[in-house]
DNA sequence: AGCCATATGTTAGCTAACGCACATAGCTCT
DNA sequence: AGAGCTATGTGCGTTAGCTAACATATGGCT
């Protein structure tokens, strides 16, 4: 097993923090397996744990009264979930879901906020990363309205493929619907479109994607305004590429 | 013209805060008109100013290159337009445009940054206020996934009336079609419908609510799940009905 | 090997919303 | 009063996505 300190650095967030910082949480961060499917927190109830992505994809999604649903943001290596803990109100009416399974750590709730409480570069750069969620929700919605299937799971795509460093991940396109919010057919189609491209190879809840430049070509702008909003709001901060991290701890 | 103190309070968020904090910012609170239409922010500029709204209404939109657009969130005298800064990124990829005309304090970026930066009451204050904002822009975009433009345009007029504090608003379809994102005859069907039903009575950039209960009963659990959602955030902390407020001054 | 659950592919009709073109109606200004 | 602009109402044909039902394929299991 590698040294705590190395595999800390796995969580891009936890990553950029001081040394100082780091070792004031290490303590008290709890390395956790997520299963796929397992739900972290429900609509509306309080959270107990806040939880730093290392290898896992992190669904936060809406729930209708009618059962429909609709993913807004997705929460990788690069951030946490729990922000409703330091904004103040411990809650959120969203449900948050193992999208793709890994490892994460996970921090009791009280200790995150009396961290965020200290004001320091913990509570910058927790804030920062909650407005690169924002900018993650609302051209979602955007993209939800004015853009049709396909693209949005060109983007669905890419902003899962950041979050996992490599080029395949396990998913049904039953799942997928769930998480844009449309039919499982329409996922089927535009799919198949992408399948006949040559851009992605799709079978039984494995999607390998072949070629990522074509899909950047093909996806709308929301991806980029996202991504160039992530990448801006954490200039000057050291985050490494992934592969770099990741071959760190792999050694 | 009625003392400051006392006009400060028409702006909820304001209102709410300690006594001591209040007269650190007095003096720097300019009271501002705000007409219809006036861009307060574009997209990615820095922003000069934040808006605390009086009596006006601030619609927060994004624009797609292709000119289409899509509100994301709605501010008035519940809260603040500028949570990018003390967020961090100064910025935001939205624009800001006053939907309804009115009044509102404006004050200098950095020193609100210099305030929220002290950590007190402030800062604890903006920041449940963003998370509402947040669930406010997160259910806008399931709406706009799995609503039809009946209800989203029942949800809109009811975040609008809330924030007016009165049961009439000026504004054309075609300007509500740009923030639902949807056509201007989407629009004027829509509005039909309602009036047909006896709920607004619509004419030529004019629309009065009629019956507030019965546009209540006709919209999706959208509208409800952000009003509690606000109404949660901001338990404890004293507003008084807007119309109280608004007596006072007028006195 | 054969079975079976599950994932994917395909079809057909339906509906909401779209783009476009145009008709009417109300305000404003001369 | 009349002109002219702007806001609203309406009627097409078109399309993307939906509901629903079914066909096929694949991987795991006994």
């Amino acid at each position: 097993m590698a040294p705590v300190n190395l595999r800390m650095q796995k969580n891009k967030l936890l990553a950029a923090l001081p040394a100082i910082e780091i070792c004031r949480l290490l303590p008290f961060l709890e390395h956790v397996k997520l299963p796929l499917g397992e739900v972290l927190h429900e609509s509306g109830s309080k959270l107990k744990y806040a939880y730093f992505p290392i290898d896992c994809i992190i669904s936060i999604l809406y729930v209708l009264e009618s059962g429909a649903s609709a993913e807004i943001a997705v929460v990788g290596n690069e951030g946490v979930l729990g922000i409703s803990l330091f904004m103040g109100g411990e809650s959120t009416p969203s449900r948050a879901v193992i999208q793709s399974a890994g490892f994460g750590y996970r921090i009791k709730s009280h200790l995150l906020m009396e961290e965020f409480n200290r004001g320091g570069p913990v509570l910058r750069l927790l804030l920062r990363y909650t407005q690169a969620l924002i900018s993650q929700m609302t051209q979602t919605a955007v993209c939800n309205r004015h853009h049709g299937i396909d693209q949005q799971l060109c983007r669905w795509l890419l902003l899962s493929l950041d979050r996992l460093s490599c080029d395949s991940l396990t998913m049904t396109q039953e799942l997928i619907a769930n998480m844009l919010g449309v039919r499982r057919e329409g996922v089927t189609e535009a799919a198949g479109k992408l399948q006949r491209a040559g851009l992605i190879a799709y079978s039984r809840g494995h999607i390998d994607v072949l070629n990522r430049p074509g899909l950047e070509k093909m996806v709308c702008e929301c991806y980029t305004v996202v991504k160039k909003e992530y990448d801006r709001l954490f200039v000057g901060i050291p985050r490494g590429d992934p592969t770099h991290i990741l071959g760190h701890s792999g050694k």
